[in-house]
DNA sequence: AAACAACCTATTAACAAAGTAGTTTAGTAG
DNA sequence: CTACTAAACTACTTTGTTAATAGGTTGTTT
């Protein structure tokens, strides 16, 4: 399961990429087009910023804004960010021990196989992916 | 991530479908050759049984066998057992009270799109497929 | 009847997710 | 220089899940 760290994570970048002006966008602006906590919202997004992939300015028109643009930015390098990596067993994970029974394991194969499509799924898709995902008229009742 | 629930199951079914008898197979020889607690493997199973996957007979002489040919059973089909479903988000949780922004969502149908594909890869893969992979001696130092 | 193995129920410790609260620091506008 | 604003930092709480463990009960076979 992507949490809501991860899943937030994509919501605000993309926010971020909608709402583009030559200045910076306040979290509060955001978090309330986004309806999440402004405080949550806080929490999340340091580490998008060590990374890179926003600028911040403190104080009164300060805010955030998107370093790189939205075709650069793949869900991957966001979700890999936001939780951690998406290993779907303790072995594979970044830094793990290796284990001692990988040469007998019947399945690492298939973790591994489905890890590798994992990672390449999302770093296919990218913000610029999803401004496109514009609400179809069809679905309007 | 996958849990030690669904992990296990699929090492306990493999292990069934290689050291089939004429017999039953009882846990206490399963739970000791895959180095899982007895007590643990026991609470794992039940949902196994119901749905008829395996069979099992109690008493002396007793324990569990395949009902299904190792070609039958899918990783799929273990993991939704074990597992609930492998939904990335809640809202495609089986069951889930359908989300009032669907409509409007930008990243339902990459959620979707992921769904699918570990559906899909998950349902390729058989017990029999496992028995397959035997380790390697390119392996052995 | 004795041995054996599945079955059932309750409890626990450990951990992570999700969010809240309050304070501090830094930058801008007047 | 001062007031305002918004990011940044730290600590805490609540809730839920995972991964087991423990102990007893039921059902079969020899």
């Amino acid at each position: 399961m992507i949490s809501t760290k991860g899943r937030y994570s994509i919501r605000i970048l993309l926010d971020l990429a909608e709402n583009q002006t030559s200045g910076y966008v306040p979290l509060k602006e955001v978090a309330s087009r986004q309806e999440i906590s402004l405080k949550y919202v806080e929490r999340i997004l340091p580490v998008l910023k060590e990374a890179g992939l926003i600028d911040s300015v403190h104080g009164k028109g300060g805010g955030y804004k998107l370093r790189k643009s939205p075709e650069e930015c793949s869900l991957w390098e966001i979700l890999r960010l936001t939780e951690g990596d998406l290993a779907p067993v303790a072995c594979l994970k970044e830094g793990a021990d290796p284990c001692n029974k990988a040469a007998e394991c019947r399945t690492l194969s298939v973790w591994q196989g489905y890890y590798d499509m994992t990672i390449d799924y999302f770093s296919k898709i990218s913000i610029a992916d999803l401004m496109k995902n514009k609400p179809s008229s069809d679905y309007i009742i």
